[in-house]
DNA sequence: AGCAGATGTGCAACCGATTGCAGCTGTAGA
DNA sequence: TCTACAGCTGCAATCGGTTGCACATCTGCT
C-alpha cells in the first residue's frame, strides 16, 4: 500500500512535470534558472536605465547613431551597460526594426570544395559587417521551399545563393512573391531579373586558359562541361573557344558530365578513352571546374594515358603532388566581399559583377605530366 | 518664378525623403511596399483572426498543441490561415517564447571534407526538426567571442561545435557565463564538464584498423598524429596500440604533424623518408584522418616509396582511383542525428555518445598499392 | 434544479526592444 | 520680459506573437 502510494505520487509528479514542460515551458525555465547560483543575467535595457538613472528609452538612443542624446548621458549609459554586461536582445530589436540582420546563405553542394571556401569567406565577411549567417540546406529539392519559408519567417535581410544548380531558379521564382528579399547569386552567372550576380569573368577565364594550352602546342583540344544550366558554362566555353580561335585553333570536342562530382568525371573520361578512336582523342582538355579536372586526372592515371588538363576554381586539393593541377583561380575574397556588400547596401541589388581571376600554372597542362617530374 | 517654385518644392521633397529615410526607415519601407502591385502581404495573426471571426489569441492557440481550442474553430482558423498564406513571424514568437529554435553551428576548418559532410548532415537534420542553423565563423581566434555573442543575442537554443581545434575549450569557457546554452561537441572527444560529446568510438576504430594492418603481415607499424588536443587522438592511438598488442605487435613509431592539412602531412612524410634510416622506416602507417592519409600518399608517390596507409573518416576523395584509401568510416548520419537530438531534447545535454564506425577496405593498406592494380 | 468539472473564449499583460510626439528645459534674440 | 527654437527626455504605442487568468458555456451527475 505504502509502495503504491509513493509510486503513484511519483507518476503524478512526472506527469505534472511533463505537463508544465509542455504548457508553460518558459516560465518554468526562468524559475529554474533563477534557482541557480549564477543567474545567467539577462540584462535588459530597463536595468541599464535604472542603473544609469534614466528611462529605458534613453538606452536605446544611446546606441542609435544620430539620436538626440546629450553626450554625457550617452557615456553614462554606455558605461552602465558595460558594467552590467548589457547585450541588446536582437530578436526584440529585429522585431521592432523590421530587419533582422540575418542573411540566408544557401549551399547546394557540400562536395564542392571551392563552394565551401567561398562559404567560409562569406560568413566571415558577413560577421564582420554585423550580419549573422543562416545556413540553408537545400541538398534535396523538397527542402527548397521549407528552407526559404523558414528564412523568410525570420525576416532575413537577403539571400546569398552559393551554387551551380538550377535551384537558383527555384529560389528566384519563389522569391517573386517575397519581392522585398534581395537575392544574390554567387559562383554562377544568370540572366534572372531582379537578381544580383557575382561571379568570375568566365569569358576572360576561358580565354586565358586557351592561351595557356595553346602555348604548349596542342591542336586537338576539348572542353569538359558540367550540368549547370545557364551562362557560366556557356561563357566559360565561349571564351575558351574564342581564345583558341584567335590563335588559329578550334575546339574539337565538348564532353558533358551529369553532375559535378569527381567520380562522374572519372567514369566519363574512362569511357571516353575506351570508346574513342585513339587518333581522335584530344590532347588537352579544359574542365569546367577543379573537381571534374581531378576526376579526369584519376581516370587518365588509371588508364595510363595522358591528356593535358586544366581546371577552374583553384581549389587547394589541386596543389597536391598527385595532381599538380593547373587551373584558373576564382578571386574568392573579392567575390565574397561584393556579395556581402550588395546585401549590406540595403538597396535591391541588381546587375552583374564579374571579377577577373588568375591563372595557376602547375604541371597538369604540360606534356609528360603523367610520367616523371621533369 | 514658376520654375523656381517647382524646383524648390522638388528639392524640399528630396530632402524630406532623405530625412525620413534616415530617421524612419521601416515605416517608409512599409509604405513603399504597400504602393506596389503585389503588396508582399505580411499576414499577421490578427488578420487571420478577423477572417476566421475570432480573436487573435485563438490563432495562436490553433497552432499550440495541447491548447484548449474546439476542433471546429481550429480547423476554421487553419483554413483561414491557409487562404491568407499566414506565416507566423518567428522573431515575434521567439521573443515571446524565450527560445528561438535557432542553433549555432561552429565549424573550425573548412578544408576538412568530413567536417563539411557532417555539417551538411547536421543542417539537414536541424531543418527537419524545425530548427534553423546559424553558422558561426571562428576561423581566427578573435572572432570566437564575437560570434558567440552574436549567437547569444539571438537567444539560440544551443551550439554544436564541429571541429578538432581547442576552440571548443574556448567556447566551453565562454559558455560558462551563459550557463543556459547547451553545447554539443561533435567529431572530437573531450572531458569538458557540462558538455555533450558526440564522436565515433575512437578506441574501437583504432583496434579495427590494427586488425586490418596486422592481417597484411606488417611488423613495423606507425601512427601519424594530428595536433588536436584531447582524447580523440589519444583514444584512437590507444585502441590502435592495444589492438596491435593483442596480435603480438607493437607500435614502433609515432609521427606528429602540426595541423590537419594534406600539405603538412606530405611535407612531414617527405622529410621522414629522407631522414630516416631505411631499415627503420615503417611498413604501415595509420593516419589520424583521411586528409593526412592523402597527404602521406602524395609524399609516397612522389618519393616512389611504399608504405601501407590507412586513414580515418571515410571522405569521398579517398574513393578516387588515385588514392583508393582504406579507412574507417565515421557514421556521419548517426552522429548528426544524436547531436541534433541532444539539443532538441531541451535538457542540458551532458555525457558522451560514441558510435561505432566501419572499416572501408580499399587498396592503400595492401602491399603493392604503389604499382599496378593487382 | 443545483452544481462540480471540463471545455472554450477573450482580455490584458508581457517578451525587449524602437520611435513619433509631446513636453520640458535653457538660452539667445527681440 | 517675452518668445522662439533647439536640445533633451520620457510617455505611449508598436513590432507580432504567447499565455495566465477570469469569465462563459456545456456537460453529466446527484
Amino acid at each position: 500500500m505504502h509502495i503504491h502510494k509513493t509510486e503513484s505520487e511519483f507518476l503524478l509528479q512526472i506527469f505534472l512535470q511533463h505537463f508544465s514542460l509542455l504548457r508553460n515551458h518558459n516560465k518554468r525555465h526562468r524559475q529554474l534558472m533563477k534557482g541557480k547560483e549564477k543567474p545567467p543575467r539577462k540584462v535588459t535595457a530597463s536595468q541599464v536605465a535604472e542603473r544609469a538613472g534614466v528611462s529605458k528609452y534613453m538606452v536605446s538612443r544611446a546606441y542609435t547613431p544620430g539620436a538626440y542624446v546629450s553626450a554625457e548621458k550617452r557615456d553614462l549609459i554606455r558605461q552602465a551597460a558595460e558594467e552590467l554586461g548589457y547585450r541588446p536582445n536582437l530578436l526584440a530589436r529585429s522585431l521592432s526594426k523590421q530587419a533582422s540582420h540575418i542573411v540566408g546563405v544557401v549551399v547546394d553542394d557540400f562536395q564542392n570544395q571551392n563552394l565551401l571556401i567561398i562559404l567560409n569567406e562569406v560568413t566571415g565577411q558577413l560577421q564582420r559587417h554585423g550580419y549573422s549567417t543562416m545556413l540553408l540546406n537545400v541538398t534535396d529539392e523538397d527542402t527548397v521551399e521549407t528552407a526559404l519559408r523558414q528564412a523568410d519567417q525570420f525576416q532575413i535581410d537577403g539571400i546569398i545563393f552559393l551554387g551551380t544548380s538550377n535551384m537558383a531558379e527555384r529560389f528566384a521564382s519563389l522569391l517573386q512573391e517575397l519581392k522585398h528579399i534581395p537575392l544574390v547569386v554567387l559562383y554562377r552567372d544568370s540572366d534572372l531579373p531582379q537578381v544580383k550576380v557575382v561571379d568570375t569573368d568566365n569569358y576572360r577565364g576561358g580565354r586565358e586558359v586557351a592561351g595557356l594550352l595553346a602555348g604548349e602546342g596542342y591542336s586537338r583540344i576539348g572542353y569538359l562541361a558540367g550540368p549547370a544550366p545557364g551562362l557560366t558554362r556557356l561563357d566559360r566555353q565561349a571564351g575558351f573557344r574564342d581564345g583558341l580561335a584567335d590563335l588559329g585553333l578550334n575546339l574539337s570536342t565538348v564532353l558533358k558530365v551529369g553532375n559535378y562530382s569527381q567520380h562522374q568525371a572519372r567514369i566519363l573520361i574512362r569511357d571516353y578513352l575506351a570508346q574513342t578512336d585513339p587518333d581522335q582523342i584530344v590532347e588537352a582538355l579544359f574542365c569546367e571546374n577543379d573537381m571534374l579536372a581531378i576526376g579526369a586526372i584519376d581516370a587518365l592515371k588509371e588508364a595510363r594515358r595522358e591528356i593535358a588538363i586544366v581546371g577552374y576554381d583553384g581549389v587547394p586539393a589541386g596543389d597536391s603532388y598527385t595532381y599538380q593541377l593547373s587551373s584558373y583561380r576564382q578571386p574568392v575574397e573579392v567575390l565574397a566581399r561584393e556579395a556581402v556588400k550588395s546585401i549590406a547596401d540595403r538597396e535591391m541589388p541588381i546587375g552583374k559583377f564579374m571579377a577577373p581571376g588568375e591563372l595557376i600554372v602547375r604541371r597538369s597542362h604540360k606534356r609528360g605530366w603523367l610520367h616523371g617530374n621533369a
